[in-house]
DNA sequence: ACAATAAGTCAGAAATTTATGACCAGTCCA
DNA sequence: TGGACTGGTCATAAATTTCTGACTTATTGT
Protein backbone atom coordinates (compact mmCIF):
# COMPACT_ATOMS: atom_id res chain seq x y z
CA UNK A 1 0.00 0.00 0.00
CA UNK A 2 2.88 2.25 -0.43
CA UNK A 3 2.23 4.54 2.24
CA UNK A 4 3.49 8.03 1.55
CA UNK A 5 6.69 7.43 3.74
CA UNK A 6 6.76 10.53 6.44
CA UNK A 7 10.18 10.71 7.46
CA UNK A 8 10.16 12.49 10.57
CA UNK A 9 12.17 10.49 11.77
CA UNK A 10 10.36 8.70 13.98
CA UNK A 11 10.57 5.44 13.11
CA UNK A 12 14.67 5.54 13.71
CA UNK A 13 14.39 6.82 17.21
CA UNK A 14 16.45 3.31 19.21
CA UNK A 15 14.70 4.29 22.10
CA UNK A 16 11.23 4.33 21.14
CA UNK A 17 11.51 0.93 18.93
CA UNK A 18 13.22 -0.49 22.33
CA UNK A 19 9.92 0.74 24.16
CA UNK A 20 7.72 -0.91 21.40
CA UNK A 21 9.94 -4.14 21.85
CA UNK A 22 8.98 -4.25 25.17
CA UNK A 23 5.16 -3.33 25.15
CA UNK A 24 2.64 -6.02 26.38
CA UNK A 25 1.63 -7.69 29.39
CA UNK A 26 4.27 -9.81 30.03
CA UNK A 27 7.20 -8.79 28.03
CA UNK A 28 8.64 -6.07 30.92
CA UNK A 29 8.68 -8.78 33.72
CA UNK A 30 10.08 -11.45 31.27
CA UNK A 31 13.13 -8.94 30.43
CA UNK A 32 13.31 -8.09 34.16
CA UNK A 33 13.54 -11.83 34.75
CA UNK A 34 16.03 -11.98 32.03
CA UNK A 35 18.51 -10.15 33.57
CA UNK A 36 18.88 -12.69 36.18
CA UNK A 37 19.94 -15.21 34.25
CA UNK A 38 17.98 -17.62 31.96
CA UNK A 39 15.04 -18.43 31.72
CA UNK A 40 12.76 -21.49 31.35
CA UNK A 41 9.65 -21.69 29.54
CA UNK A 42 7.49 -23.28 32.59
CA UNK A 43 9.51 -22.02 34.98
CA UNK A 44 8.30 -18.49 33.50
CA UNK A 45 5.03 -19.55 33.60
CA UNK A 46 4.67 -20.12 37.24
CA UNK A 47 6.83 -16.84 38.24
CA UNK A 48 4.80 -14.59 35.94
CA UNK A 49 1.58 -15.51 37.91
CA UNK A 50 -1.64 -15.24 36.13
CA UNK A 51 0.23 -15.98 32.25
CA UNK A 52 -0.31 -18.83 29.89
CA UNK A 53 1.13 -20.87 27.45
CA UNK A 54 0.35 -18.99 24.51
CA UNK A 55 0.63 -15.71 25.45
CA UNK A 56 4.25 -16.31 27.24
CA UNK A 57 4.74 -18.63 23.68
CA UNK A 58 4.07 -15.13 21.64
CA UNK A 59 5.92 -12.64 24.14
CA UNK A 60 9.05 -14.95 23.80
CA UNK A 61 8.82 -14.98 20.11
CA UNK A 62 8.39 -11.69 19.73
CA UNK A 63 11.60 -10.78 21.61
CA UNK A 64 13.48 -13.42 19.70
CA UNK A 65 12.32 -11.63 16.70
CA UNK A 66 13.43 -8.17 18.22
CA UNK A 67 16.76 -9.30 19.26
CA UNK A 68 16.57 -8.97 22.84
CA UNK A 69 16.43 -12.88 23.96
CA UNK A 70 18.23 -16.30 22.48
CA UNK A 71 16.51 -19.61 22.37
CA UNK A 72 18.98 -21.77 22.86
CA UNK A 73 18.72 -25.42 22.87
CA UNK A 74 20.07 -27.94 25.96
CA UNK A 75 20.47 -31.01 24.00
CA UNK A 76 20.96 -33.35 27.83
CA UNK A 77 17.35 -35.19 27.59
CA UNK A 78 14.68 -34.33 28.52
CA UNK A 79 15.35 -31.13 26.28
CA UNK A 80 15.68 -28.00 27.89
CA UNK A 81 15.25 -24.71 26.24
CA UNK A 82 16.83 -21.54 27.68
CA UNK A 83 16.16 -17.88 26.40
CA UNK A 84 18.78 -15.73 27.85
CA UNK A 85 19.82 -11.99 26.96
CA UNK A 86 21.12 -11.44 23.69
CA UNK A 87 24.38 -9.33 22.93
CA UNK A 88 21.68 -6.51 22.61
CA UNK A 89 19.94 -7.33 25.11
CA UNK A 90 22.77 -7.23 27.66
CA UNK A 91 23.87 -3.82 26.44
CA UNK A 92 20.77 -2.53 28.08
CA UNK A 93 21.88 -3.53 31.59
CA UNK A 94 23.22 0.07 32.42
CA UNK A 95 20.28 1.30 30.87
CA UNK A 96 18.27 0.00 33.61
CA UNK A 97 20.46 0.38 36.55
CA UNK A 98 20.15 3.79 35.73
CA UNK A 99 16.87 3.34 36.11
CA UNK A 100 16.41 2.07 39.25
CA UNK A 101 18.76 5.07 40.88
CA UNK A 102 15.71 7.49 39.47
CA UNK A 103 13.48 6.13 41.78
CA UNK B 1 1.15 -12.93 51.44
CA UNK B 2 3.30 -10.57 53.30
CA UNK B 3 6.43 -11.79 51.70
CA UNK B 4 9.49 -10.80 53.99
CA UNK B 5 11.26 -8.63 50.86
CA UNK B 6 13.19 -11.85 50.13
CA UNK B 7 13.63 -11.84 46.56
CA UNK B 8 13.33 -9.17 43.67
CA UNK B 9 9.97 -7.63 44.13
CA UNK B 10 8.73 -7.47 40.93
CA UNK B 11 6.03 -5.01 41.80
CA UNK B 12 8.54 -2.15 42.76
CA UNK B 13 11.21 -2.69 39.66
CA UNK B 14 10.96 1.17 38.48
CA UNK B 15 12.32 0.25 34.77
CA UNK B 16 9.06 -2.20 34.87
CA UNK B 17 6.95 0.46 36.40
CA UNK B 18 8.66 2.87 33.47
CA UNK B 19 7.96 0.68 30.52
CA UNK B 20 4.33 -0.19 31.75
CA UNK B 21 3.68 3.24 31.60
CA UNK B 22 4.84 3.94 28.45
CA UNK B 23 3.01 0.68 26.52
CA UNK B 24 1.10 1.70 23.88
CA UNK B 25 0.61 2.39 20.71
CA UNK B 26 1.53 6.32 20.57
CA UNK B 27 2.96 6.53 24.19
CA UNK B 28 6.40 6.09 22.91
CA UNK B 29 6.14 8.70 20.12
CA UNK B 30 4.29 10.87 22.56
CA UNK B 31 7.61 10.96 24.68
CA UNK B 32 10.34 11.20 22.66
CA UNK B 33 8.05 13.84 21.03
CA UNK B 34 7.37 15.46 24.73
CA UNK B 35 10.85 15.54 25.38
CA UNK B 36 11.60 18.11 21.96
CA UNK B 37 9.33 20.79 23.99
CA UNK B 38 5.33 21.03 25.34
CA UNK B 39 3.17 19.35 23.33
CA UNK B 40 -0.40 20.75 22.08
CA UNK B 41 -3.44 18.40 21.56
CA UNK B 42 -3.94 19.86 17.82
CA UNK B 43 -0.49 19.34 16.76
CA UNK B 44 -0.58 15.67 17.99
CA UNK B 45 -2.87 14.63 16.31
CA UNK B 46 -1.28 16.09 13.12
CA UNK B 47 2.34 14.58 14.01
CA UNK B 48 1.08 10.99 15.08
CA UNK B 49 -0.33 10.19 11.82
CA UNK B 50 -3.23 7.93 11.97
CA UNK B 51 -3.88 8.80 15.63
CA UNK B 52 -7.61 9.54 16.53
CA UNK B 53 -8.85 12.10 19.36
CA UNK B 54 -9.97 9.24 21.46
CA UNK B 55 -6.99 7.26 21.43
CA UNK B 56 -4.87 10.51 22.15
CA UNK B 57 -6.82 11.33 24.82
CA UNK B 58 -6.99 8.29 26.67
CA UNK B 59 -2.62 8.06 26.19
CA UNK B 60 -2.38 11.77 27.44
CA UNK B 61 -4.11 11.23 30.50
CA UNK B 62 -2.68 7.93 31.29
CA UNK B 63 0.74 9.63 31.11
CA UNK B 64 -0.65 12.41 33.49
CA UNK B 65 -1.65 9.96 36.04
CA UNK B 66 1.53 8.18 35.32
CA UNK B 67 3.43 11.02 36.92
CA UNK B 68 5.37 11.68 33.22
CA UNK B 69 3.67 14.55 31.32
CA UNK B 70 1.78 17.77 33.47
CA UNK B 71 -1.53 19.65 31.50
CA UNK B 72 -1.17 23.17 31.30
CA UNK B 73 -4.20 25.42 30.48
CA UNK B 74 -2.18 29.02 29.15
CA UNK B 75 -4.86 31.58 29.82
CA UNK B 76 -4.81 33.28 26.83
CA UNK B 77 -7.88 33.33 24.76
CA UNK B 78 -8.28 31.41 23.14
CA UNK B 79 -7.62 28.77 25.23
CA UNK B 80 -4.64 26.46 24.68
CA UNK B 81 -3.31 23.29 26.44
CA UNK B 82 -0.12 22.17 27.02
CA UNK B 83 1.41 18.95 27.85
CA UNK B 84 4.95 19.09 29.25
CA UNK B 85 7.22 16.80 31.04
CA UNK B 86 7.24 16.74 34.88
CA UNK B 87 10.37 16.37 36.40
CA UNK B 88 10.16 12.86 36.60
CA UNK B 89 9.70 12.74 32.55
CA UNK B 90 12.82 15.04 32.68
CA UNK B 91 15.04 12.65 34.99
CA UNK B 92 14.43 10.15 32.14
CA UNK B 93 15.81 12.24 29.19
CA UNK B 94 19.83 10.89 30.23
CA UNK B 95 18.81 7.09 30.27
CA UNK B 96 16.95 7.72 26.77
CA UNK B 97 19.82 9.60 25.37
CA UNK B 98 21.83 6.59 26.50
CA UNK B 99 19.76 4.15 24.64
CA UNK B 100 19.91 6.55 21.44
CA UNK B 101 23.69 5.99 21.75
CA UNK B 102 23.63 2.00 21.96
CA UNK B 103 21.69 1.41 18.47
C1' DA C 1 1.25 -49.52 30.98
C1' DC C 2 0.36 -45.12 33.00
C1' DA C 3 1.18 -40.70 34.94
C1' DA C 4 4.17 -36.59 34.92
C1' DT C 5 7.30 -33.02 33.12
C1' DA C 6 9.03 -30.15 29.34
C1' DA C 7 7.92 -27.14 25.58
C1' DG C 8 5.05 -26.08 22.94
C1' DT C 9 0.62 -25.59 18.93
C1' DC C 10 -4.18 -24.79 17.66
C1' DA C 11 -9.02 -23.02 17.48
C1' DG C 12 -12.10 -20.25 19.46
C1' DA C 13 -13.67 -17.04 23.18
C1' DA C 14 -13.05 -13.17 26.16
C1' DA C 15 -10.94 -8.90 27.30
C1' DT C 16 -8.56 -4.87 26.18
C1' DT C 17 -7.09 -1.20 22.97
C1' DT C 18 -7.79 1.61 19.23
C1' DA C 19 -10.84 3.74 15.63
C1' DT C 20 -15.04 6.18 13.85
C1' DG C 21 -18.18 9.64 13.60
C1' DA C 22 -21.38 12.56 16.09
C1' DC C 23 -21.58 16.03 19.27
C1' DC C 24 -20.38 20.08 22.68
C1' DA C 25 -18.38 24.57 24.57
C1' DG C 26 -15.85 28.72 23.80
C1' DT C 27 -13.47 32.11 20.67
C1' DC C 28 -12.28 34.37 16.46
C1' DC C 29 -13.01 36.16 11.70
C1' DA C 30 -15.67 37.96 7.85
C1' DT D 1 -24.80 34.43 11.20
C1' DG D 2 -22.01 30.93 9.77
C1' DG D 3 -17.70 28.64 9.48
C1' DA D 4 -13.36 27.28 11.51
C1' DC D 5 -10.29 26.84 15.17
C1' DT D 6 -9.27 25.03 20.00
C1' DG D 7 -9.74 20.68 23.08
C1' DG D 8 -12.15 17.65 24.11
C1' DT D 9 -16.56 13.67 25.40
C1' DC D 10 -19.69 9.91 24.15
C1' DA D 11 -21.46 5.53 22.20
C1' DT D 12 -20.34 2.23 19.39
C1' DA D 13 -17.54 -0.71 16.29
C1' DA D 14 -13.43 -2.84 14.77
C1' DA D 15 -8.95 -4.62 15.62
C1' DT D 16 -5.60 -6.49 18.53
C1' DT D 17 -4.08 -8.97 22.63
C1' DT D 18 -4.73 -12.27 25.94
C1' DC D 19 -7.08 -16.46 27.84
C1' DT D 20 -8.91 -21.23 27.89
C1' DG D 21 -8.75 -25.90 27.20
C1' DA D 22 -7.66 -29.67 24.17
C1' DC D 23 -3.97 -31.79 21.89
C1' DT D 24 1.12 -33.05 20.49
C1' DT D 25 6.07 -35.20 20.76
C1' DA D 26 9.47 -36.91 23.45
C1' DT D 27 11.50 -38.54 27.90
C1' DT D 28 11.57 -40.02 32.79
C1' DG D 29 9.74 -42.34 36.69
C1' DT D 30 6.59 -46.25 39.13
Amino acid sequence: MTSPKNTTDAETCPAQALLKSLSGKYKPEIFRLALEGPLRFSGLLRQLSGANKQSLSLALKAMEEDGLLERIVIQIKPLHIEYTLTEKGQSLIPVFKQLEHLG
